[in-house]
DNA sequence: GGCACTCCGTTCTTCTGCAA
DNA sequence: TTGCAGAAGAACGGAGTGCC
């Protein structure tokens, strides 16, 4: 029950955020702008007019007028420093979900409504009139209700996640997993970002500019991405989209691997590269063209590389990094040499960061870049027309999870 | 028959607990 | 501090009963 509770309780933030990533994606101008938690959950800023638009979603609950009455007291408390001319006129808008009961509502209302329904309210037993409290006509109270908007049917949280996927696709022209793995979760990550600004004037943001911070091509460890989606199922789509296939073609795949600065634990690792080269290499006879991965270990400490270098050789995996002899230099043709079932050559490690385009630059077939980091991408690829995924990741072991 | 009172189920509002 | 769901309690309204 309590965890169900939280899940409500999250669900109500997303649906906020939702319903803020399809308003800025719905502003007609790309200097439009919204504010997030500005004088209510969502501030639109056009060039005619403002709304601020406060967001309810009662997955479970039915339409009562006390749920949205309080809600609509601080519109009014807003709306007498507008008429003290101590701040711009501007439209509210109730936007609430409901599981039933919006029959209870009939619109528009008048000034009799809103002052039994809405201002009318029982604290520790004792009856205020937050009307008679701001000595508001009923004439003032008219005009209150003209700009306000109360939709007490807003649309179902999948119906608005759904919503969103659409307008994505139609703004950047992308596929549905692209929608929600790349701009979905960058927006969710921005939206997040702004919302938990101490200073309003940062929780402003464009159009332009949203859709600028979200335009990035790479897979996200983003927590509220991560909430939305679960854990379990984003790796599962992620091992779908990029390494499920029926049969794995003779691609030069390099795995680039970002090492954490804390809680690596050396036999994590290995099992990383045990799994990347099982799955991604072949070395069977009746292999036409068989292959191995280049795998890079970045911001790994020499002397570990070494000593992990030592128990994998100890433990008969064979593998090689471009060394042919003690005191050589980084041989491009030694690590590009084929592996095969009489070599058994399992991956080749590249030891140096600039190895990478190295032997990229040397190698003339079809080549895939997987790159895994913990904060920012630290390769970029300027190759065109090879295949390049980034995906964040928070701990080492997520990749064996994906891969 | 009409009115007043009581009972009881339903509806609505307010309070509380929980998680972020 | 906020926002949600659920609990608790107040308010409402219909049915039944008794009295004039």
């Amino acid at each position: 029950m309590k965890e169900r509770t939280a899940i409500d309780t999250i669900k109500g933030y997303f649906y906020q955020f939702d319903l803020a990533i399809v308003k800025l994606l719905e502003l007609k101008k790309d200097t439009e702008t919204i504010v997030i938690e500005g004088i209510e959950d969502i501030d639109i800023n056009t060039a005619t007019e403002e709304t601020a638009i406060q967001c309810k979603y009662h997955a479970k609950k039915e339409y009562n007028h006390s749920v949205i009455a309080k809600p609509i007291r601080l519109m009014l408390d807003h709306y007498k420093e507008v008429i003290e001319g101590a701040k711009k006129q501007i439209n509210y808008k109730l936007y609430g979900y409901f599981e039933s009961g919006q029959a209870k509502l009939t619109l528009p209302i008048d000034s009799t409504f809103l002052k039994k329904h809405f201002l009318t309210y029982t604290e520790k037993k004792v009856e205020y009139y937050h009307h008679i409290k701001h000595n508001l006509t009923d004439n003032e109270l008219d005009d209150f209700i003209s700009l306000l908007e109360i939709n007490i049917n807003a649309m179902e949280y999948q119906s608005q996640v759904k919503k969103i996927s659409t307008l994505l696709i139609s703004q950047f022209g992308c596929k549905a997993f692209e929608a929600e793995h790349f701009f979905y979760n960058n927006a969710l990550k921005v939206i997040k970002e702004l919302s938990i600004e101490d200073d309003v004037k940062k929780r402003k943001i464009s159009k332009s500019e949203f859709l600028k911070k979200i335009d990035l091509k790479r897979i996200l460890f983003n927590e509220w991405f991560i909430t939305y989606k679960g854990e379990a199922k984003l790796f599962t789509e992620l091992r779908t989209q990029y390494f499920t296939a029926l049969n794995i073609s003779p691609f030069e795949r390099f795995f680039i691997i970002e090492i954490p600065t804390t809680n690596y634990v050396r036999t994590e690792l290995k099992d990383i590269i045990f799994t990347i080269s099982k799955k991604w290499s072949k070395l069977s006879k009746r292999e036409q063209k068989p292959f191995c991965p280049y795998i890079y270990l970045h911001n790994i400490p020499h002397k570990e590389l070494l000593e992990l270098k030592k128990e994998l050789y100890s433990e008969d995996f064979i593998f090689i990094d471009g060394f042919d002899f003690d005191g050589a230099e980084f041989s491009v043709k030694s690590i590009c040499k084929t592996a095969n079932n009489d070599n058994s050559i399992k991956f080749k490690l590249l030891n140096k960061f600039e190895h990478i385009n190295l032997t990229l630059n040397e190698i003339n077939k079809t080549k895939e870049i997987y790159q895994f980091y913990c904060t920012n991408p630290f390769f970029n690829s300027s190759y065109i027309n090879v295949k390049h995924v980034q995906i964040q990741i928070s701990q080492l072991t997520d990749i064996k999870k994906i891969v």
